[in-house]
DNA sequence: AAAGTCACTATTGTTGACAAAATATGCCTG
DNA sequence: CAGGCATATTTTGTCAACAATAGTGACTTT
């Protein structure tokens, strides 16, 4: 029997990733202050198992508990947001690296695949940036865990992401540049394919600084409010 | 008033607190598993915000939890610190360039003086490891919250330096080389200072990669085992 | 009439008891 | 004698009642 398999969800566990959920999706509005029963009447849910998740969910930084005076969803600036994409830039730069020195060659099969399955997608969904943002989220999520570095993928994918995909839903994907974006993820891979950690490393560096650019960009032109 | 001060401290908080030092100092043995009540006994604590306090404590990787099966606190093998260090390089190189562009002249003149203190602490307390550790600690955590940037500065100090520190305890700071590291110190404080945030990178990143090279040399030697 | 204080209410923090699950032990069987 | 199954015990997960705190509203006082 696998060690790591969760044999049985706890509520707890239970009210964590409803709570996740909720908030990356949006439907607890950030800077809204919710009391705990309601909170529990809303995910059927008792008291204790979700305290537990709060407490989870605070430490992710998700959102903020005052003692007494209940919780309220975190509400991230549009600077805080540009902060998460610089340290985004440094991680998964060195994600990629580590990648490259250590990604089975299976794995980088998969990679290939996952990156024709998005090419697919762009041509089907125009504008369906949704799926488009998912693509991008997989494609990431496999670098990151194909690092090797386990403490690396738990920050990327445990803290940095949720705050991410939070503002992706309500931007509804600001990325918005699906073609480009698929090009360099497509170097990115080639960098990857030939074990160049160093070029993987700057490649992947590159593709989110400039991510970063285009939603700086589309938040000063207005329109797209947080 | 102030917004963040917490007027008060939560059982939950007090019990987080107590294990996260009892883990760092190695009261609580890595691997070893242990019961909730014999934590609430020892700590003079009850389940609840144990519990609430455990849940953190997952969260940010410090033990694991099997459901129904107990705790046990999180043993990092040699070769994942090494990879903690990969990720503080990258992390810290960020917050030395941040800190460099957005430091206010205060803090540098802080910084300044925070390393004098480390130089007589060096010359007095010879082969005082253990205040070195934390004299080391205290310029990091500074570059850290220098940087202004919030979650770069919670990820560090809230999750990587407990970790790098619960082993420093162990290795009883096999950093070793308090002149070097001073002199290295001292570039980089120097390069903030000139707002030079390129090169503050650059130095800070030198300066952890060559930390984890000594460890790295310290353990192959032999004499060092975690 | 305005401001400060006091009491009240609603919400959070805490506690101890109860239920469910996993491990360990002992018995039975092959 | 060894291995597997069932049971028992220990430990965790869950729940509901209790206590404490902060926010709110009304009342008094200046």
């Amino acid at each position: 029997m696998p060690e790591d398999v969760i044999q049985t969800y706890t509520r707890a566990d239970e009210a964590f990733d409803c709570l996740q959920t909720a908030i990356v999706k949006g439907d607890l509005a950030p800077g809204e202050k919710i009391g705990e029963v309601e909170l529990c009447s809303r995910f059927n849910l008792t008291r204790g198992p979700l305290r537990e998740a709060l407490g989870r969910l605070e430490s992710r930084g998700l959102l903020v508990r005052r003692p007494h005076a209940g919780v309220k969803v975190v509400s991230v600036s549009t600077d805080e947001l540009m902060e998460l994409y610089r340290i985004r830039e440094v991680m998964e730069g060195l994600a990629a690296r580590q990648a490259a020195e250590r990604m089975t060659d299976d794995e980088i099969t998969a990679l290939h695949t996952t990156l024709d399955a998005h090419e697919a997608m762009i041509e089907q969904a125009h504008g369906q940036a949704y799926y488009q943002a998912e693509g991008d989220y997989d494609f990431h999520h496999r670098i990151a865990t194909g690092s090797r570095n386990a403490k690396l993928a738990q920050m990327l994918l445990g803290d940095l992401y949720y705050m991410v995909r939070m503002y992706r839903y309500r931007l509804s994907t600001a990325s918005g540049r699906p073609h480009m974006a698929l090009g360099e993820h497509r170097r990115i891979v080639e960098a990857i394919a030939q074990r160049d950690g160093e070029l993987a490393e700057f490649l992947m560096k590159r593709h989110i600084n400039a991510a970063r650019r285009n939603i700086e960009r589309k938040i000063a032109e207005g329109g797209l409010t947080i």
